[in-house]
DNA sequence: TATGAATGAGTGTTCATTCAT
DNA sequence: GATGAATGAACACTCATTCAT
């Protein structure tokens, strides 16, 4: 966590250099961000840098945390409790269209994120993921489970290979986004994407007949 | 890609770099990975490095088009002929035994793509994505406008949203394996993970309603 | 020397830092010896040091006065009255024993002098060696010189050289303190080795022939 | 040990670098000997520092290991076999003239070993004493056991005492070459201290009687 | 064509010291 | 007088790339 020196500056400067250790983060990745072009754009000195943070990792690991963080409280407590009353699909509808409020730190969420899963055995994720144990697919897996134990969803329905499915089209939209821009992430496209998932998740995809078995 | 010098290199030599290069890029990263470790490890000269190659970059975009290549060739054309007689879930099972006799490959191809799927605006990536038009998206992508044009797949069931959440499923098996190895990608987790996937795709999701409108 | 702000501190406050200082110096070498880690360790602000003490060399020479001043104050002018009396291996015999009661300071007085001997050039060395004159050579040859002049030494020996060699044995004990810690100090080795020195020094060191000319 | 690269350097070169760097160690101290000072002195880039030697410490160890050896060549095999036949304090004053004949190389000898002397649990102390037994102790060491053993050193004689009291006078010359330069190192000198010495060992140092019991 | 030494801008980090509050 | 944030020169070390042989 970042020296206490860092918690007593103004907010105005805080939160200026954060922003730019996001966007560092997210434009280059772990390793080539750099601490020496963090603190030239930032405008400090090198060793203020080193008065604030223990190193690189310290710095890292908080830009991780306020991450997790912005993205926990795009639904506050009070929105997941109606959330929960919800089916899956307008889960996802109501899910989609909270994240679409808070684009801004959505762009950097996600190409920083593409960068942190790369980090296979990083000592860092292990600490992390206990702190922080909601990512997207823990929230559908959640909501699954509920709407299961509710007997809303068949029973019969594997939870994991569910959850592993809404998560793939979750993940091809941060692809399109890190690759085209948050902008394309409107709320119409929002719509559009869970009508056609609903309609999937409802009927299943085959034309009328069971398939006569694949089975070995 | 690679300079004729290359090209003129004794085909043992040449894969011995190649086999180093991309076992180098999947433990180690882009950035991480080292010139003066491969050509240490491979036994030439610095030197002779740039005489094969333009630039660090040259070698990581022909590691990338051999990797490509090699999982095209992972299904034969006349392969490719038959699973495309098959409906949706006996292909994608088909399509998982066939993965798993090349498993060898397989392990450092999923690093490389996770490493290579971050550096978001990589010129590289451009380049690459016109060359090589059939990744596992594609492949499903494939498969089902096929199906649909033989009407096996419900034509009101959209493609792509099909094909995002299929590859979810294979994206998390890869996280898997990255993370625990390629020794848990058994017949019996293929067999076992399709039988899963089968009963949603067949069945829908929901108990025995059809969910009352989430239409907004 | 330190700044009058040093010397109005409470007595106990000044204590405390200058014996993390000594301890600090004997443990690191003034080079490794760090403030920053000084005043974490004494509880102090950074700028306070600097009220205190001009600057590192400040305190080093301070550091190293109070040890001059130490050892010079393990004799009372009682003692060395008494010392003066007695004949050199028994003054040897008393004066280490009577450093074993100190061994406390002692041990880090001769890292810290291990250190400082090294400094070759440092200006800070002229300007201690005139403010302290007896350090443990100077010891040895003020009695030798008494001795001499009490005819008690036969005065065709060289003082000076008597003196670098007792100072010899001294400078073996102070590398196996230095390396094998304070421990090893007893009364018991202090006893066998005046027993081994005094032999030598009354009776030389040939078996029973005056060695034949050796002279150029 | 270096690296391939600098043995291959042109003579000259190495020898050039390896002056700087002995000066450099003897001037600075192992602390603040700084590998970029010697770069920009030497004329040569970084990066080829570090084609040269593993880091700070193996060029380190390297000046070390030439200097040992420098000071191991001080005497032929054929100068040592003579040496043995001589007594001690023969034996001494021809070392010293020996010594007198390379000052050139005593100077920073005499510095570095200073710094040498006070890492103390350095490992590189560890290797380099196995691969260096003789130093000046060990040397004074060898010639007393040798004459004990041929009796012509009194056996009722501790040899370690007398090692540490003729250790003592080496290390009061080499003080004083640190402080005043090699210039005082004069065969003058050194055959009235060796005369000064033999007294002391032939005679003992009490006018004419066995001084009575200081025993305990 | 092969070699491997040379290069130097770059990295993360430390630390004694200053100075505004 | 006390504080502790700010400073920046300095450090050891890395690495992709160049180039003379």
């Amino acid at each position: 966590m970042p020296k206490q020196t860092f918690l007593n500056l103004p907010k105005e400067k805080r939160e200026h250099i954060m922003k730019l250790a996001v966007k560092g983060f997210a434009d280059f990745g772990y390793e080539k961000f750099s601490i020496s072009r963090l603190v030239t754009d930032a405008g400090i000195a090198k060793g203020s840098f080193y008065q604030y943070f223990e190193d690189k990792d310290d710095l890292y690991e908080h830009v991780l945390d306020r991450l997790f963080e912005e993205q926990k409280k795009l639904l506050t407590d009070d929105q997941k409790q109606k959330l929960m009353q919800l089916n899956l699909t307008q889960f996802i509808r109501a899910l989609y269209h909270s994240i679409a409020d808070q684009m801004l730190s959505r762009e950097y969420y996600i190409k920083i994120m593409l960068d942190y899963d790369r980090h296979s055995n990083h000592q860092l994720k292990k600490r992390l993921e206990e702190k922080h144990k909601d990512d997207e697919l823990d929230y559908y897996m959640a909501v699954i489970l509920d709407e299961k134990s509710r007997l809303e969803i068949d029973p019969k329905v594997d939870g994991e290979t569910l959850g592993h499915m809404l998560w793939g089209i979750n993940a091809q939209i941060n692809r399109r986004i890190a690759e085209e821009g948050i902008e394309i992430f409107t709320p119409g496209l929002v719509d559009d994407l869970v009508d056609k998932l609903e309609y999937i998740l409802t009927n299943g995809i085959y034309t009328n007949t069971i398939p006569e078995g694949t089975k070995r």
